[in-house]
DNA sequence: ATCTCCCGCCATATG
DNA sequence: CATATGGCGGGAGAT
């Protein structure tokens, strides 16, 4: 049965709506002419919905389909002219494009208001949006599995569902994100990585796979799917059951990119990574492209919620499709006992009746023990009634009690959720605009009706949101364009391995400078980071962003704050290393670098326990650390466990791309992580030698010599506000500062996760502009090099073009990279 | 040719 | 049993 097409009229509609502008002459029906009879096109329906709602809703719907689908649009119009051009006779076929799962979720997304009020759920009734949208079903299946992975909506029984919204986001990918640690994803994709340039002349011999399961949790193909309390699915029956699939899908590769540094992950590394990934190298080509066709489903979704968006990477391999992070940063908890309480699985029952992060992580991805038997519906029923049970305790003070299925209209508000809210523009400006979607006629009941929901007040005591916090008061950071330090991390691989294949080395800049600690007063920490706009006309937009959550109306939902991360944090990966490419000659003045390869000993970072870390503030430790490891484009061979003697590297070669270090790139939004367990727990672990340091620090001009970097007991401290009086090798003023640099050292020699030594190079950048501020001044001094901007970098051109180092010890194998929008 | 990914068959789950 | 879900992969439009 095919549907009758009207196209023409669809795509003059759609053009017209979103473009008024441009219409062709030949042209075609004013919007309004649309005849509100013709049930075939779905704009059509969209479009009288728009209209019925209320002003502020039309008006973001214009306003996000002007925005986010102008690209589309073109196309739409391209066709659109197709057609007239060619045979006026319909040439029909909505040409795919219009077909398109994004297309079709854009439209589905139009129907809801991104923050509904908590007071008024709006549910939806899969009948009515097939209808309207007039799309098969099974498509928006597929669009609703991926919104049921990021707990926007969650389903209430059959055809129904429930329309939460963004609200849960913050939670869902601050969850997200911790699995994804707790999971070593960052490992995995090395490992792929790696696996990836030996594919050449390996018959076979797939050793290094022990190394995959030598760090224990690298399997995870176990379908768990990470819930959050009051979003869980009700109609409990579909818990336990298989059909998780493409949300279990979506919630990992979402995770990739939470966790990876520079957020970018490519198709191909997560089709890897999710099809389970582990032993056995499934040659199964048809697995893996059907594997990537599901990607490609749940990205056009993301895609549509403008939280990732397509890019391509081009290595030296060609170019691969690769999306890159845009949704809002994600930072580290800060509170563990929270966030405990947050993330919850469905799956694995607990026997433990405190489930420690580790066994909530096990849990969530078990060993791949095949007699699974936590399938069973009524284990896990039982193991949820438990969960839920814990969960009611811990959060007693802060959530509703959930009471149970038939009332779950009245789903508790979390404290975070309303902290977001204040840092919503929309939202706040008129609550009265949700549009309720009522649903089956046949189930009157089952319309919500409007329960006050009762908000706790302690919101900002408890749950805390980074991102709401980062908003509501924003971290007004000095712009200290000079004299900022980098480092750049060298991520060694296995010792036998280094001599004979280099490629697995990599270069990752990671800007330090720019984070800023702030200290509450009470005994919590609350860190802040904040990041500056790394763009080029950070100079002129960036007051805007300073004000954070300000009033300012948002064609986005999000935040400004968010956005602004999240900017920079694109920024930091694609235009950086764009920007930087054609920017050669320009940087080469503005810039110089002080490269040079050392090895350091590191800290033997072992799994510490979490409980005792969750007090230290390990907020900028684990970015750092966290940055250290990830380089999904570059790719990067994970620093296995085993010592790494010597490293024999004959030569050092910095791929440009590699190290755009503009001074205006500074954006680093480091993202926090938890999972920094190893590092913090400082007190036991060795550390590297300070002499080492020093010696590292002074011979590449970062310091002078007579200066000493604090021994041991500097870098040992996690660098936090009540630390911070601990160092004491400069004036009182520092402190801050003082504790960012001790830190950034102190990280980069904890640099190791699974690895016990590392190389460290750090790159000066000279202050060419201004002056830095007064705190900041001795912390430049610190790092400024004795020599000036003058001083060049050691650095020697081979007849292969590549460069050579002092001592030649570090060998970067050239890699070009790319990220290009599509 | 490769990248995307729509379509819809059909196995399962649900009620 | 009738439907609702959703895994899956062929194969065709887009580039």
């Amino acid at each position: 049965l095919k549907t009758p097409l009207k196209q023409a009229a669809t795509s003059q509609l759609v053009l017209t709506e979103r473009q008024p502008d441009c219409q062709p002459l030949t042209t075609p029906p004013k919007p309004k002419e649309t005849p509100p009879a013709d049930p075939w096109t779905p704009t059509s329906n969209l479009k009288m919905l728009i209209s019925a709602a209320s002003p502020e809703i039309r008006s973001r719907e214009q306003r996000r389909q002007l925005s986010d689908i102008s690209s589309e649009v073109l196309q739409t119009k391209h066709c659109l002219q197709e057609h007239l051009l060619g045979d006026e006779y319909e040439k029909s076929q909505p040409s795919r494009k219009e077909k398109s799962l994004g297309l079709l979720c854009h439209k589905f997304l139009a129907r809801y208001p991104d923050y509904p009020s908590p007071s008024q759920k709006s549910y939806i009734c899969l009948d009515e949006v097939t209808e309207e949208l007039h799309v098969e079903r099974r498509r928006i299946y597929d669009i609703v599995n991926v919104l049921e992975s990021l707990h926007m909506v969650s389903r209430l029984a059959r055809n129904r569902y429930v329309w939460h919204g963004r609200h849960n986001l913050p939670q869902t990918l601050q969850a997200l994100r911790k699995v994804g640690e707790e999971n070593k994803y960052i490992q995995q994709i090395q490992m792929i990585k790696k696996r990836e340039y030996e594919h050449e002349f390996d018959p076979d011999g797939e050793r290094n796979e022990e190394m995959a399961s030598s760090f224990g949790s690298s399997e995870q193909s176990e379908m768990s799917f990470v819930e959050l309390p009051g979003v869980e699915f009700r109609a409990a029956s579909v818990n336990g059951r298989k059909y998780k699939s493409l949300r279990v899908m979506s919630q990992k590769f979402v995770m990739l990119f939470l966790v990876s540094t520079p957020q970018i992950v490519s198709l191909e590394v997560a089709a890897k990574i999710l099809i389970g990934e582990d032993q056995l190298e499934d040659l199964d080509k048809s697995k893996f492209k059907t594997k990537i066709r599901r990607l490609y489903d749940i990205a056009n979704v993301l895609s549509s919620l403008k939280l990732i968006k397509k890019i391509h990477v081009t290595e030296e391999r060609g170019r691969k499709p690769a999306f890159t992070w845009t949704g809002p940063e994600v930072l580290p908890n800060t509170q563990d006992t929270k966030l405990e309480a947050t993330s919850t699985t469905c799956s694995p029952p607990i026997s433990e009746p405190i489930p420690s992060k580790e066994q909530c992580s096990k849990a969530l991805f078990p060993s791949k023990g095949k007699q699974n038997f936590t399938r069973h519906s009524s284990l896990i029923k039982l193991v949820k009634s438990i969960e839920n049970d814990r969960r009611k305790i811990q959060s007693a003070p802060t959530s509703p009690v959930k009471i149970s299925a038939s009332t779950y209209q009245s789903l508790p508000v979390f404290p975070n959720t309303i902290a977001q809210i204040p840092a919503q523009p929309e939202g706040q400006s008129k609550p009265a605009e949700e549009m309720q979607m009522k649903c089956a006629p046949s189930s009157p009941e089952a319309v919500p009706k409007p329960e006050p929901c009762q908000q706790p007040a302690l919101s900002q005591s408890l749950g805390v949101c980074p991102a709401s916090h980062s908003s509501v008061s924003p971290v007004i950071l000095p712009h200290s364009q000079s004299g900022v330090s980098y480092a750049i991390y060298l991520h060694p691989s296995q010792a036998h391995t280094v001599t004979t294949y280099s490629p697995g080395f990599m270069l990752q800049p990671l800007p330090c400078a720019n984070v800023t600690e702030i200290k509450s007063t009470n005994s919590k920490v609350l860190n802040k980071i904040t990041t500056e706009e790394g763009d080029s006309q950070r100079g002129t937009d960036e007051p805007t962003k300073s004000l954070a959550a300000e009033e300012r109306p948002d064609t986005k939902s999000e935040t400004s704050s968010q956005r602004c991360l999240k900017r920079s944090q694109a920024l930091q990966e694609n235009n950086l290393i764009k920007r930087c490419k054609k920017d050669e000659e320009s940087l080469d003045t503005s810039l110089t670098f002080f490269p040079s390869g050392y090895l350091i000993p590191l800290t033997h970072c072992t799994h510490g326990n979490k409980a005792e870390c969750s007090n230290k503030e390990k907020a900028g430790v684990c970015s750092l650390q966290h940055t250290a490891y990830s380089s999904p484009i570059t790719g990067v061979i994970p620093m296995p466990a085993s010592e790494l003697k010597t490293v024999n590297i004959p030569a050092f070669h910095i791929t440009p791309l590699n190290i755009m270090l503009s001074p205006n790139s500074l954006a680093a939004s480091p993202v926090l992580s938890n999972s920094c367990l190893n590092s913090s727990s400082t007190s036991s672990a060795p550390n590297p030698s300070s002499s080492a340091l020093n010696f590292m620090l002074q011979h590449i001009g970062l310091i002078p010599a007579s200066v000493q970097v604090p021994a041991n007991p500097v870098l040992q401290h996690v660098p936090v506000s009540s630390q911070s009086e601990n160092i004491s090798h400069s004036s009182g003023s520092t402190n801050v500062q003082e504790g960012k640099v001790s830190k950034n050292i102190w990280q980069l020699s904890q640099g190791g996760l699974s690895g016990k030594y590392g190389a460290v190079i750090l790159l000066q950048q000279p202050s060419a502009t201004k002056e830095p501020q007064e705190p900041q001044a001795v912390t430049e001094n610190f790092f400024r090099t004795p020599g000036g901007p003058n001083t060049e970098p050691s650095l020697s051109a081979n007849s292969d073009g590549t460069q050579r180092i002092s001592q030649g010890t570090l060998y970067i194998p050239q890699r070009k990279l790319e990220v290009s929008e599509d």
